[in-house]
DNA sequence: GAATTATTGTACGTCAACGTTTAATAAATC
DNA sequence: GATTTATTAAACGTTGACGTACAATAATTC
């Protein structure tokens, strides 16, 4: 059970003015990195004033985490979300790999992680939090639908998380590296979809097992 | 013909000093990137006066440019140097593999590009110098051992970029990521060696044609 | 209504870093 | 040797941003 926060005295913190605060951080942060965004910056975008920031938040650095911590968060939901429906193993992939590309490749997730691999050498803790949340989830679903595969007799895979592996770089490419580097805006779905299918059809080729050529 | 920098009248530039300002101002940047290092420390570092710096490269914007110019020239002049020895496809890929891999996942890359993606925002003629020097050279070398085994009747490929595409993201799965985000060291040679090698097995089951099955 | 805390605007103290200036000395050309 | 430029050390001006202080007002509890 959690105490719906008693403050037992004074006038409480507004939690919609925090919310303001965070939309503001995290958008400050992603375009400009942690060094070269100011509390000002925030303040004024949040159209509160600086010291409620502070009133919220102690320092910048807490400011920072608490919107990193967010954003895991959010990213996990999502993840979560990734139901896979009953349907074909090729299919089953495809669904996961759209989302999953759409979802890596789109400008916030690409500014998120710009942001942290800026941030990582400084903060570890944050980068892990980040991996765990995402990544590593997806690595896990993959594996799911796989070992499905593998059940049914379609696929011959010895390393099951080396596979998962596997699919996922044939889905990046060198999407994520130029997105990084901002040669590539935000793909059309119709552009996530052809190379999500084709990630899958590689895949397929190389794992299909003798016995369902 | 270059001319030998006549410099005409007075004291000439140190070229040793320049050189270790650059080597300071590499080691800064790439630990603490670009708005946290400071011109005094790169100074420090070199062992030569903050005046100095500023007497070689005008102010902080250029002498970031020069290193990173200075790196993606090093970086072309090592891809430069993967010449393709003759052997069989799948030696050559994993012969090319091992260097690319060893090289991209190397901290001093991996520093330099967790650098560039900080600055892509705000520089993007820095970022695509840097995926012209690397990358994309790479990209062509590959094409061109695909190319050979096409020619040769081992290799089915409907699409040559793809196909180099396809092999360099199963040679870097996760990895890149995982390396940016800190969560793993260098690797040594043979774990290298052991991805690499994976990564071609999977390339080839994929696209080997049906007459050399 | 009294007490308490939040919020605001403004102002301030402090610090760090960029980039410059100055005076002295070193290294090059003529 | 005269001139010119490079280098150094130290000091300086300036700017920008973090974080705090203050006084006034708003919201909340008792």
């Amino acid at each position: 059970m959690i105490q719906d926060s008693p403050h037992s005295l004074g006038r409480p913190k507004d939690a919609v003015k925090r919310e303001l605060i965070l939309s503001a951080a995290e958008n400050a942060f992603f375009t400009r990195g942690f060094s070269d965004t100011t509390i000002e910056r925030i303040a004024a975008d949040a159209g509160v004033s600086k010291v409620t920031v502070y009133g919220h938040f102690g320092d910048k650095e807490t400011l920072f985490e608490a919107v990193v911590t967010r954003e895991a968060a959010q990213i996990e939901a999502a993840v979560d979300q990734l139901v896979t429906a009953q349907s074909s193993l090729e299919q089953s992939l495809i669904n996961l790999g759209e989302i999953f590309i759409g979802f890596v490749l789109s400008p916030r997730v690409i500014n998120f992680d710009r942001l942290l691999v800026a941030e990582a050498v400084k903060n570890p803790a944050l980068a892990k939090r980040f991996m765990a949340a995402g990544p590593h989830q997806i690595a896990r679903l993959l594996e799911t639908i796989i070992a499905k595969g593998v059940e049914s007799g379609e696929l011959t895979v010895p390393d099951l998380p080396k596979a998962a592996e596997d699919i996922a770089g044939l889905w990046f490419g060198m999407a994520k590296l130029e997105a990084q580097m901002g040669l590539i805006e935000q793909l059309t779905p119709a552009a996530i979809s052809t190379r999500v299918r084709h990630g899958v059809a590689v895949f397929l080729r190389a794992y299909k097992s003798d016995a369902s050529r």
